[in-house]
DNA sequence: GTTCCGATGTACT
DNA sequence: GTACATCGGAACG
């Protein structure tokens, strides 16, 4: 059986993965933003059914859903399950804290707070490619340390979909200048 | 600070 | 052909 924390809804695992160490070859940090998708949400992938392209995220959980957006950029997604396959959640941000020597080869000399400051941005930083999806995530090239103190969350609407818009799926670490853009709310913790 | 736009793979009408 | 879970640069205020 798959690691517990990611047999439960994206939602849930959404908020828990906020202060997570996650490294893709030993170059990574903290993620401090999120965003949670299932398949009874018109913006997810998993909506209409499995395909090709999304097929782990009907999958086992704690696995990699990686897809190409917009012709040349990746996104990196967690995919969950709570007995419902066909969720899954976005990273959308991550505080550099390894690696950031690899990081700017391939980001280019950027300051820390834009290496990984969004779902492309972080997937060229930390090398994820199309290769990786459906890779587990308790294996290499892939490491990933949960928290012990859940951090203080903020929450918000979704970025950059038109469905499901008004779903506040999106989390952050409270005050971070790690996230690709700011929040206007306080998520209960 | 803002808005606009080009890049261009993959899914879908 | 159109839309898309994006990014970086140009133009403008």
């Amino acid at each position: 059986m798959a690691h517990a924390l990611f047999d439960q809804s994206a939602e849930t695992v959404a908020r828990a993965l906020i202060g997570a160490e996650l490294e893709v070859d030993g170059v990574g940090g903290v993620i401090v933003e999120t965003e949670a998708y299932d398949v009874l949400d018109p913006a997810s992938h998993s909506f209409g059914g499995p395909t090709a392209r999304n097929a782990p995220m009907f999958g086992p959980p704690g696995r990699a859903y990686v897809y190409r957006i917009y012709g040349l950029h990746w996104c990196f997604n967690v995919v969950c399950d709570a007995g419902q396959t066909g969720s899954a959640v976005l990273v959308r941000a991550i505080e550099p804290r390894t690696g950031l020597e690899r990081m700017r080869e391939r980001r280019g000399p950027l300051p820390d707070a834009a290496l990984c400051s969004g779902p492309g941005k972080l997937c060229q930083a930390l090398g994820i490619e199309g290769s990786l999806s459906g890779a587990p995530l308790d294996a290499a090239p892939f490491a990933l340390r949960l928290h012990v103190q859940p951090p203080e969350l903020v929450q918000g609407v979704r970025i950059g979909i038109t469905k499901g818009a008004a779903t506040p799926w999106r989390f952050g670490l409270a005050g971070s200048r790690f996230l690709s853009r700011p929040f206007a709310i306080r998520a209960p913790t």
